[in-house]
Order: structure tokens, then sequence, then C-alpha cells
DNA sequence: TGAAATCTTCATCGGATCTTCATAATCGGG
DNA sequence: CCCGATTATGAAGATCCGATGAAGATTTCA
């Protein structure tokens, strides 16, 4: 999962990341308005932290801003002050939630979790065809039998399934995988090899060859 | 296993951290409605003893601020009243159970390894295969021969037992396992060590391998 | 208190996994 | 039907991660 945060204090934006990338979120910061418009235009984010005072654009601005966009990634607002006009304002205008500082890390990451499993109220199981992944164990069956895959493979499936039916670009696919890892200028073709490796499993038991390419955009599976 | 406790009677809370003690349990104690808010929205406690009556925030709120922030904790509420609305009212907010206070402490464990035990099945021992856990009794049996752990060793596979068929990653297991004690920058590799002697144990009795490590996840139990 | 049991730390090993790279196959537009 | 662009593939290295033995620290219990 893909966290940004929009916040112009570094001490809470260390903390934060620090926090949350113990518990396996991907962390992206924006220091200041301008940067963080950039960021959520995006739109690769699974979840923005957003304060309201910030330098450049204001976080109501950017909040608006993004809705008008069409991006619908979960926000939570954060500010100093405990105004219910501001509060208002911001579930107004499309904010999930609201957080007064300072909060808790606790109730943060409560929160968080709320938000997140509301998005992922599918059924716990991704499956296509007789393939069948299942996130909570990180295991993979191919028609009833085990189908061994490494911790990369789960991830880009897993992806792929999420998606399932609408094509997903390599670009996509390397940031919701390797996150910030990931280097945008690589010329290597991993993703082929994993996608090549994952298909040779699958194959190996019978399973055909469910990861479709299209040409010029990516992968999908139907 | 974490139990949290939320009551504001020191007597009370001292009796029981020592009952719970007594069998293993992990103890935190909350002695009024805001602390209490905040420890339970960390949400890494097995259980919650929820006093109804509390200076700050009251239990009922506590409850439903819990649930909203989808913290699924299993909660039994605890009251001086015996009143019948309340005792709808906590449930109807998505408490497992109630005592009316003053009541047995052994009515109480009794409740408590019920609920426990009800998230993986019904039957009072945790199992996998030839595997047993009595949570009660702290006993292990693999294939009716006692099979003889420490008190480590034991939570450990407790609570892999109790979140048989997920994945449950080494930071998870050590929230529960250690609780407070554990500091999360900490770059031993403790629990691997541990995880070698269960298995060695288990093992040395003819129980095969049932603790999988998933990599760059963390262990499972089917 | 002292010995035994248990828990934690540490260094090292080996294999699984990931990435890179060179080359082959395939596709689609002209 | 050909050519350039894109994708597939095999193999080799680099890196990462978990397993392990052993030793030191701490706790337990007689």
């Amino acid at each position: 999962m893909n966290i940004l945060i929009i916040d112009d204090e570094p001490d809470l934006v260390d903390h934060l990341r620090r926090a949350l990338e113990k518990r396996n979120y991907r962390v992206e910061a924006a220091m200041d308005g301008d940067l963080g418009l950039d960021a959520v235009l995006e739109d690769r984010h699974d979840l923005v932290l957003l304060d309201i005072m910030l330098p450049g654009i204001d976080g109501f601005t950017i909040l608006e801003r993004m809705r008008r966009a069409a991006i619908n990634t979960p926000v939570i607002m954060l500010t100093a002050r405990d105004d219910v006009s501001d509060r208002v304002r911001g579930l107004d205008n499309g904010a999930d939630d609201y957080l007064a500082k300072p909060f808790s890390l606790a109730e943060l990451l409560a929160r968080i979790r709320a938000i997140l499993r509301r998005g992922s109220q599918r059924s716990s199981v991704l499956e296509a065809g007789s393939l069948t992944l299942d996130p909570a164990g990180r295991r993979a069956h191919l028609g009833g039998r085990a189908l061994n895959l490494t911790s990369k493979e789960f991830s880009i499936l897993e992806f792929l399934l999420y998606n399932k039916g609408s094509a997903v670009s390599r670009f996509n696919l390397a940031e919701h995988v390797w996150g910030d890892d990931y280097d945008p200028f690589s010329m290597s073709n991993f993703i082929d090899v994993h996608i090549k490796n994952i298909r040779k499993k699958i194959q190996a038991q019978g399973g055909g060859n469910p990861i479709k390419t299209i040409r010029g955009v990516g992968f999908i599976i139907e």
C-alpha cells in the first residue's frame, strides 16, 4: 500500500514515515502544497494524509482539485486547528476522515486501517479461472494444487488479479510492487522476466496462460 | 495473548492482572476512558475487558469508536449495574460478551477462553494435524505424546495456530508474544531462533514441519 | 545463592530470489 | 512481406533472507 503524506513539518513526517514503513506501508512525502498537488495528481497512492495549512497551495484546494480530477484516493485530513467549520469543509469536499493535531499514532493507524479496509471489501480471495490467490496466507493455488510463487511473483499476480479485466502497464506494476525502490529510468526488463517465470510455473501445472500480453501497453488477466 | 483491561478500580485491576499473568496472558491496564481509548486503538490486543462506568470517556463510547475504526478485537463488557438495557446496548455495539460485577474469576476465565478460541474453531484446544495446544493448561501434544515447550515457544505456536491459515509476520508475532517489551527496531533474529527450536522439538517426535516459512513475509501453519 | 533452564545475540553459511544482459522470437504498420 | 520495435527467454551474477550453531545474558527455581 502506498501512502502519500503532504505536510510541512519535518519531524512529524519523519515520525510517520518510520511508523508506517515499519508496518509495511510504502510512504512518500511532499513538503509543500505544490509538490503535494503534483504527487496527488499522479494518482498512484492508496491513501493521502493531507495537512490543511501548507506553504503554497493549501490542503482544501488540493482536495478540491484532486476530486475535480476524478481522483478518488481516500484522504485523511490533518490539521492543527480543531475547528468544526474546517472539519465540515473537509468532509464536504470529499475527505474520508479528519484528525486534529496532535493526534495519537495509534488512532491514525486505526483510521488508516479502517479506510484501507473499506476499499478492499472485495472477497478475500482473488481468482481467475482455476487460479486462486489468498492474500492473507500469501498462498496461490491452481485448480486445488498449490502453486509455488516467490514473493515478487506473488505480488505481481496479486496486482494483476486485483485489476482483473483491465490492462496493467509495466510502470504501474512496478510502482505497486516495488514502490519507491523502483527506478523509472531503469532499462532492464525484470518485470518481463518475472512474468515469464510466473507463466512457466502456471503452465507447468497445466494452467494455460492466463496472463495476456498487450503489445505496447502491458499485461492483463481476464 | 494480550489482554487489555480498561477499568478504574485498582483492586479489581490488580487482582485480574495477577490472575491472568499467572495464566500467561500478557496484561495491560488503562485506568480511565481516555487512556483506554488510546490503548484500544493501537489494535494489538487479543481481547479487551471493558468497564462501562469510567472516568473520562465511557465504555460504550470506547466500544463505538473502536468498532468505527474497524478494530475487531473481542470485547467483554464489565459493569456494576445488572441492567438489561446496558447489556443490550453493549451487545448491539459489538461487544462479544457481558459480565455483571461481581463476577467469579472462574467464570471470567471461562469466557475469555471461549472468546479467544472462537476465532479459529469450536473445540477448546488449538490444533493443526497431530499437533495440539491447550491454551488453558499451556500444554502441547503431538499425536498423544506431550511436547515440552518453553513459555515463549508455546506463545509463538499459540499465536501461529490462532491465525492458522494466514501468514504471520515477525512484527506481528513479536507484538503479540512480547507485547510492550518488543523493540521494533531490534535487528536480532530471536524469533527465527525460537522457530528453529520449536521445529526441532516437533521433528524430534516425528511431527514433520508444520511451520512453513514464507520468504519475505513470515511464517504460517495450515 | 548457585545451577539449570531459557532467552537473546551474533557471525556465518547456503540457497532462494532478484536483476542484468545478450540474444531470439514475435508482432504490426507500412 | 519486410523492418523496426517490442516482447520472450535462458543463463549468469549479485543480493537478500532465513537457518543454524554456539556463546553470552538473563531468569527461574531449588
